[in-house]
DNA sequence: ACTGGTTATGCACAACTCGACATATCGGCT
DNA sequence: AGCCGATATGTCGAGTTGTGCATAACCAGT
């Protein structure tokens, strides 16, 4: 029997709307927080800029929450940076990911791996 | 800000395959062990046929083991029953599964919930 | 004004998954 | 030998999801 790995995805959801909020959109803020623009994030991610906008947007109203702001024009084009909000998101999910992973983690060992002889 | 609730998608991968086994894999085990037959499993869980005898199939390839046994033909057409490592693995994955979910409950509650005011 | 880089947004296209359908095969019973 | 219902498997089409491309709007600086 081969050596297996649990994996988990993650996300959460509201009443109506499947995937306000998981590891995707999480990264995206990461990246956002590091890059200080959404275009430069989507790239940092390999996803394209129509997918990263998209998702953020779509986060943005299901959470019903601003978690960046964004600012078109100017010399460097624009940007996007994080409101305070959108920093304790990424705090919370970072955390709350860090706990299952860790629970899964353990689930596994007392669980499964006795089953692989 | 709207009420969420987390979700989780778990699954086991080996280091070539994805998704050798999890809750799909899981609930048609136990809908074959209800109904001692493939088709009638597939039925109760409303996918296809065609889908469950896939989803068995891999399960057993990437696992190395054999879940069930199978026998066509007969004045019934046929059957499949679970073979007591088939079982096993129900077993464990239930309580994996279990813990998993309760894992997640008790992280979302720790470190979501607060930022939902 | 013009420029350059970014945000904003629609649309067509490719990849992937799953379901529906079509057949073929199997083997106790009658 | 033929039947019947289940297993076995390929194939095509629909739905979903993300990418790529195109285009517009925006605006601080030169």
């Amino acid at each position: 029997m081969k050596r297996l790995n649990a994996k988990c995805k993650l996300w959460l959801s509201s009443k109506n709307i499947e995937g306000v909020f998981g590891d995707g959109k999480w990264r995206l803020l990461e990246a956002i927080d590091r890059t200080g623009s959404l275009r430069e994030a989507s790239k940092s991610l390999q996803i394209s800029y129509r997918k990263a906008w998209g998702d953020l947007n779509k986060a943005q109203d299901a959470l019903n929450v601003a978690l960046v702001e964004k600012q078109r024009g100017g010399n460097i084009g624009g940007k996007t940076t994080l409101t305070s909000e959108g920093k304790k998101w990424i705090e919370a999910y970072s955390k709350f990911r860090a706990d299952v992973e860790k629970a899964v983690g353990k689930a596994y060992e007392k669980r499964i791996e006795g089953l692989l002889k």
